[in-house]
DNA sequence: CCCCATTAAATTGTGCACAACTGAATTGTG
DNA sequence: CACAATTCAGTTGTGCACAATTTAATGGGG
């Protein structure tokens, strides 16, 4: 065998493993987010702002806060001021629902429709920073979403 | 063959691609400050805080703001009100370096290295939490490390 | 029909991330 | 030696994330 891996990695072994992997993930999604910033700059959105945009632009008709949050597993607490910034930059229009007053509606603007075009580019653009290919990306993918699935499971356990 | 994958992913497979990266490694970026969050909430630890104890309990001398914001891509402006609340917290001392008055070296007390002993047991749970066999944890360590490493040299590159 | 639990959004407060700037100490160069 | 450029922390201002609370609307059970 040319392999000897310790079979079981001892306390010191998985803290090292462990450091490792949060500080590559916590400085893998700022390094993305920078990227994001510069891609953006130009349309005056921020990465979370751009989430939000990517979100509107998918379905035709209005959505509800509720819904946006539940696509980007963010609450109230963070989408209202934001949402509020893109109405100000007048992207959006946010309006009380008719059918449920407690709901509040999200309509894409004219010149929200025209950021879109001008969006169009951004995502080739980080794909080609990312410097991943397709293979790597699927992987990269799908084990985040192994992991944010377990990890939601986890915590919702002891809540 | 049972796998006719498409040879090319056009723009708008791209640009789905795309979200879903964006979205799952944030998703999973925020999962996982919710899993640490609680797993240190009895050590009265942010993550954040947590990542620079990490840095700190490794070596055995103060280090320098510098070192540690070169360990976890922090610059000041994050880590000087930090590490006052770590100072606040009674875990740490920051003093200005005798050499170089520029300088400011942190250093761990008594009580932040008791608190070591309490926060040895943090990783094992993570680990469990996020549910990937070690080999899965390696190979998203590394793609993550890629990612980064690819994502910082572009930014760089238009700076 | 009324009350109460539930739901949606907003608000408040704390902490992190980052850009831009300030101020003090140090270093390099003429 | 003097002075200009650089380096290191800190401060300020903006925006995101999240917990806890508040307010208003809805809907079900007595």
């Amino acid at each position: 065998m040319t392999a000897p891996p310790p079979p079981l990695p001892d306390d010191a072994e998985l803290l090292r493993l462990d450091h490792q992997i949060c500080f590559s993930l916590h400085a893998a999604a700022r390094a993305f987010g920078g990227v994001y910033r510069d891609a953006l700059k130009d349309l005056g959105l921020t990465y979370p702002q751009y989430l939000a945009m990517l979100v509107l632009w998918e379905e035709p008709d209005p959505q509800p806060v509720k819904a946006i949050g539940e696509r980007l597993r963010l609450d109230s607490g963070t989408l209202s001021p934001l949402l509020k910034r893109l109405e100000a930059a007048g992207l959006v229009v946010r309006e009380r629902s008719a059918e449920d007053e407690r709901s509040v509606v999200v309509r894409v603007t004219e010149a929200g429709e025209e950021l879109r075009e001008r969006a169009l580019p951004v995502p080739r653009r980080i794909v080609a920073a990312s410097g991943l290919s397709l293979q790597d990306a699927l992987t990269l993918r799908g084990l985040l979403e192994r992991l944010t699935e377990n990890l939601d499971a986890s915590q919702a356990g002891e809540r």
